[in-house]
DNA sequence: CCTCCACAGGAAGCGCAGGAGT
DNA sequence: ACTCCTGCGCTTCCTGTGGAGG
C-alpha cells in the first residue's frame, strides 16, 4: 500500500499543472493584442462614467475568446470606479430568468433571490444599477440562452428607464452562423460592436505551446520536436488551442506514468490517441439514449459490412463502407428492441442523424448516381469497435441502475 | 417520358413537465 | 396552492427530390 507521501514525492515532469488547464488565464496572450485592445476600447467608457456599447465576440472553440475577455475583465476590475461586471456561462444560466437572477445575486449578495418572480428581481437590479453603476453583463456561450431575444430586449430597454448608470452586454459564442438566427431588433442591439477571432495558425500554435510548456514543465523536459508535433496535430484539424494544451498535459502524465523525465514525439503521439478517445467518450456518453443507439447501430453495421466485403471481394478497400439511411434505421430498431427501448419514428431518427453529423460523429453524403432513389449515405467518424464499447458500457450502467 | 422507389424535411398536432400568473 | 400556459420531444401526415427502370 502506498502512502500519500509516496505519491507526493513521486518524481514529475510538471512544475505547474494549472498552467495547462483550459481555465487558466495567462498574464500575456500571444497573437491576441489587437483583439484585446478592441475589447478594452469597447468597455473603457464604463470607467469614464459612460455607457459602453454592446459587443459581440465570435469565433471557433479554442481561439481565445473567453480567455481574452477574462483577461480584459481582470484588468478592468483593477481600476477603481463605479463600473462592475458580471460574468456567466449561459450553459448554466440559459434563460432570461436565470440570467437576471444571477445578476441580482452578484449585485446584491445579501439578497436571497430564490422564490422571487422575474419582475421583482428586475426591480432590485434596476434599483441597484440606478445608483450610478455601469454594469457590463458578459454572456459566455450566449447561444445557449433559450429566450435570447427577450433577454436582450429586457436588458437594452433597461437603459431607457435608468436615470443614472447603465447596463451593457458582451456576448460570446462559437457558433459563427449564430447572428442569422437572431431577431432583427436584438441583432442591431447586440452587434453594435462585433469582432471575430480567427483560429490560430500552425506557427502561432507552436509558440503558444512553447510558452505554456516553458511555464508548466520543468526545464528541459519537453523536446522541441514534441512541441512542433503537438502544434501540427492541432492545426491539422481545428486550430483549437485547448486541444494542444490537452495534448501537452496528457503527454506529461504519460511521461510521469512511465517514470521518465522527457517528453518526446512518442509521448505526444500516445497522448493524441488517449485525448481523442477521451473526447469521443465524452461526446458519446453524454448523448441522449436514442442517439447513442443510432450510433451503435451504425457501428454494428459498419463492422458487419466490413467483414462481408473482405470475405467476398478480398479487398481491404473501405470505399464501399457507406450505409444507407433505411438500412441504419432497421439496425437501430433491432438495437433498440435489444435494449428494451421503445423505438422512435423514422422522422425523428432523421433528426438524430443530423445531430450526430453536427457533432462530427458521423459524416453523411447525398446519394448520387448508382443508387436507387434519394437517400443519405452514412459513414462513422470513429472506430466502430470503440463506439460499441462506449455505448454498450453506458447502457450496461444504465440497466444495472434499475 | 412517365412511374416508382427510397428517402428528405416541412407543417401540424399531441401529451407532458415545469414555470408563470393569481 | 391552484390552474393556466408554454416549450419541448415526439408522431403523423404530407410534399419534394433525384435517380432507376420500364
Amino acid at each position: 500500500m502506498k502512502s500519500f507521501s509516496d505519491l507526493l514525492n513521486k518524481p514529475t515532469v510538471f512544475s505547474d499543472r494549472n498552467v495547462l488547464s483550459p481555465h487558466y488565464v495567462p498574464g500575456t496572450l500571444p497573437f491576441r493584442d489587437t483583439e484585446i485592445e478592441k475589447i478594452m476600447a469597447s468597455v473603457v467608457p464604463a470607467l469614464k462614467n459612460e455607457r459602453p456599447h454592446n459587443m459581440f465576440v465570435y469565433g471557433k472553440t479554442g481561439t481565445g475568446k473567453t480567455c481574452s475577455v477574462k483577461h480584459v475583465l481582470i484588468k478592468f476590475s483593477e481600476h477603481k470606479s463605479n463600473a462592475k461586471h458580471v460574468f456567466m456561462n449561459c450553459r448554466m444560466y440559459n434563460s432570461r430568468y436565470r440570467v437576471i437572477q444571477k445578476i441580482a445575486k452578484e449585485l446584491l449578495p445579501t439578497l436571497d433571490s430564490m422564490g422571487f418572480g422575474l419582475a421583482m428581481l428586475y426591480e432590485k437590479v434596476m434599483e441597484e444599477v440606478g445608483k450610478g453603476t455601469h454594469l457590463i453583463v458578459v454572456l459566455d456561450e450566449v447561444d445557449m440562452v433559450k429566450d435570447l431575444d427577450d433577454l436582450l430586449y429586457t436588458l437594452t430597454r433597461a437603459n431607457d428607464e435608468l436615470k443614472a448608470g447603465s447596463i451593457s452586454i458582451l456576448g460570446i459564442t462559437n457558433r459563427v452562423n449564430f447572428k442569422d438566427q437572431l431577431g432583427t431588433r436584438s441583432k442591431s442591439s447586440l452587434c453594435e460592436n462585433e469582432m471575430v477571432f480567427a483560429p490560430y495558425t500552425a506557427t502561432q500554435l507552436q509558440s503558444i505551446v512553447r510558452q505554456r510548456a516553458k511555464m508548466g514543465f520543468k526545464p528541459g523536459v519537453v523536446d522541441d520536436s514534441a512541441i512542433n508535433l503537438s502544434a501540427a496535430l492541432t492545426a491539422n484539424d481545428s486550430g483549437d488551442a485547448r486541444y494542444a494544451l490537452k495534448l501537452l498535459l496528457k503527454a506529461g502524465e504519460i511521461a510521469d506514468d512511465r517514470g521518465i523525465n522527457k517528453i518526446t514525439d512518442k509521448e505526444v503521439e500516445d497522448a493524441r490517441r488517449s485525448v481523442d478517445t477521451d473526447i469521443a467518450f465524452e461526446a458519446i456518453s453524454t448523448l441522449p439514449d436514442h442517439q447513442q443507439l443510432v450510433l451503435l447501430a451504425i457501428a454494428n453495421l459498419a463492422l458487419d459490412k466490413g467483414k462481408n466485403t473482405r470475405l467476398t471481394t478480398g479487398t481491404s478497400d473501405e470505399e464501399d463502407s457507406f450505409l444507407t439511411s433505411g438500412e441504419v434505421y432497421e439496425g437501430y430498431c433491432t438495437v433498440a428492441r435489444k435494449h428494451r427501448k421503445p423505438r422512435r419514428s423514422a422522422r425523428w431518427y432523421r433528426e438524430y442523424l443530423n445531430d450526430l453529423e453536427m457533432l462530427g460523429l458521423i459524416t453523411t453524403v447525398e446519394s448520387g448516381a448508382g443508387m436507387r432513389g434519394r437517400t443519405r449515405l452514412i459513414r462513422i467518424g470513429y472506430p466502430p469497435t470503440d463506439v460499441q464499447k462506449i455505448v454498450e458500457k453506458n447502457f450496461s450502467i444504465i440497466e444495472s441502475k434499475n
